[in-house]
DNA sequence: TGCATAGATGCAATGTTATGCATATAGTTG
DNA sequence: CAACTATATGCATAACATTGCATCTATGCA
């Protein structure tokens, strides 16, 4: 039961979910996840490998990129049925869309060069 | 996506998933789930309305007791295939099945009748 | 009308979680 | 091997959640 309860409370967070949705759509590397959602690169880390610690994703490195994706095959019944009924939730979500759409729009640059281009969008309002 | 994150944060606690489990076995009054889990009047009533709340429950009342038992019929899509993703978790689970086993062992008195017990149990011990 | 009882809730104390910042780690490349 | 880069993580803190205790509310019954 233990583990239902960790499963759920990975699920209870708005950033959490939203990360998982990305997924849904295509694998990511901490950076792109950190870009399409504009959240920072520790958070966005830790998110991943909280997904992961439940068993919901895989990952793949690749060099220093750290490549995460849906486990549909390692996720026992119970688990999947969980993120089945999830990923239902998000098919027709109006901002989860928008995120989707967000993702796709994004290239994969490390989270350095995302930074200085935060510095360059303040730079400019100053 | 406020609504997921609710249903999840609901599910996310050991103790309502046990309360989850009872109703899964027959309608209950708050006296009753306070009796079979051995929890406190005021904790059970708060996890059942918290899972009345997020739409798991319905609500009947019957002079002084209040019987809780799960809305099938009233969740959306959504809300029932977590239901039911959950409640297929249930199924197998050990110490899930001997709360139900417990249940069944249990009559409905008042949750001040429950105290008094407590206190002879408590005297015994003495 | 007043007392007893089931359930709900305000409040305070305690425990848990989320997150930014700084820094560590581990590949990669020159 | 030194510098660079993507990711991970320790720590401090602020926000939030859980729970017991006391008390309130609402119903039933004498």
């Amino acid at each position: 039961m233990r583990d239902l309860v960790k499963i759920y409370k990975v699920l209870s967070d708005e950033s959490r979910l939203r990360v998982l949705n990305l997924l849904l759509e295509r694998p990511c590397c901490v950076c792109e996840v950190m870009q399409a959602l504009d959240i920072s690169q520790s958070k966005s880390s830790r998110i991943l490998s909280a997904l992961y610690d439940v068993g919901f994703l895989k990952l793949h490195k690749e060099g220093l990129w750290s490549l995460y994706s849906i486990d549909w095959d390692g996720m026992d019944a119970h688990l999947k049925a969980i993120a089945e009924a999830t990923a239902l939730s998000f098919k027709e979500n109006r901002s989860m869309k928008a995120d989707r759409e967000h993702l796709r729009k994004t290239e994969r640059v490390g989270p350095s060069c995302v930074n200085k281009m935060c510095d360059k969008e303040v730079n400019i309002a100053r």
